[in-house]
DNA sequence: CCCCCTCTAGAACGAACGCTCTATCCAGAG
DNA sequence: CTCTGGATAGAGCGTTCGTTCTAGAGGGGG
């Protein structure tokens, strides 16, 4: 019984969840996820008899609160609107530096490798991308932004925040982050 | 020789570019692109001895050069600036819609897949990033925006289309697209 | 004519894949 | 104590992976 304190089911959504961050749905194995969650392969199927693709959705979903999580907070560190969006992404910029900037968004890499096979692993990525874009929106909503302009605007905050995401971790650089903040910022106030 | 006219390379290149743009590197194997090119396995080896990364780098380097020509059509077609970003991602949105959300960023999935690899294929993907800011970064300067900004806005621009466009696709709706339009329309135009 | 070189063709290899299966462990109920 | 069922453990299934290898097809120069 290694790793105690938590359950073996939570370490291999853990797990889970920051492999396939970090290399995908497809690139990331069953026997990887069991090994790096100090599980077995019959502990996983034990707990998943939906096979790889249940625990993926397990991990998505996983990733998704995590995500609103830091969302939530960075959000709440301001009063402005404005200021709040920025903070996101300068958030995002420190952790994902701090990760050595392999720690992505924890749902775009599987979202793209199985587009064109209608799972439940597409649906779980809508869902995280709903939420992320329905958190923003409230924020800009209790700001006193028009509700249309908030739910639009929302969208392409987290939009944003992915795209530049990906491009500073392509360029082991945080400074696409730093911007997509600056111009969110500038984008938000414009519809104060 | 079944489908004449295209060499062999060419054929594997395109059909090696259409495949990872699809599923991803790790989801697309060498004999499913030989396969899809109508070549043989030799074929492919023979002109790509560095095996499967050498020929998803070739597939990076054709996907950069098809979008920048789609981007640079797109950018030409409006002499405002504001309203050729807009007309960026209003080709994006139809082209994506055509292609049955399946066609998105040709770079996006395998730079996700191999992040911490330090390889070719990274490179691949940060050069094409860099060519297509580049090119609206020009765009942007000939409209007579100043440097420092032009070259700012143009990452931006390119990152939110990038995040759009996956949301689009995960959604099977362009709307997160044509957002991402008059957003950045908007902002670009607040910098005039 | 033959030689040679580019390109095509696909069998075969070891490794890894997702998954199934049986066996074992062990805490708590009776 | 025995019994039971959730949890753990991993060998082994068939398949597919990327790659290597040998063999042949085809055509221009000697």
């Amino acid at each position: 019984m290694p790793a105690a304190q938590t359950s073996t089911r939570d370490r291999i959504v853990v797990a889970a969840a920051r492999l396939i961050q970090r290399q995908g749905y497809v690139g990331t194995g069953i026997k990887q996820i069991a090994k790096e969650a100090e599980a077995t392969l019959g502990s996983v199927y034990h707990f998943f008899p939906g096979g790889k693709e249940a625990v993926a959705v397990a991990a998505m979903e996983y990733g998704r609160e995590e995500f609103a999580a830091v969302l939530r907070t960075a959000l709440d560190s301001e009063d402005d609107p404005a200021a709040a969006v920025e903070a996101c992404a300068r958030v995002l910029a420190t952790e994902l530096r701090a990760s050595g900037w392999t720690d992505g968004c924890p749902v775009t890499a599987a979202a793209l490798e199985t587009l064109g096979t209608d799972n439940e692993i597409q649906r779980a990525c809508a869902t995280a991308l709903s939420a992320w874009q329905a958190q923003v929106a409230d924020k800009l909503l209790r700001c006193g932004l028009p509700a249309q302009d908030a739910h639009n605007l929302a969208v392409t905050v987290i939009n944003t925040l992915e795209g530049a995401e990906v491009t500073a971790q392509v360029n082991r650089d945080d400074t696409p982050l730093l911007l997509a903040g600056r111009h969110l910022s500038r984008l938000v106030a414009s519809y104060r």
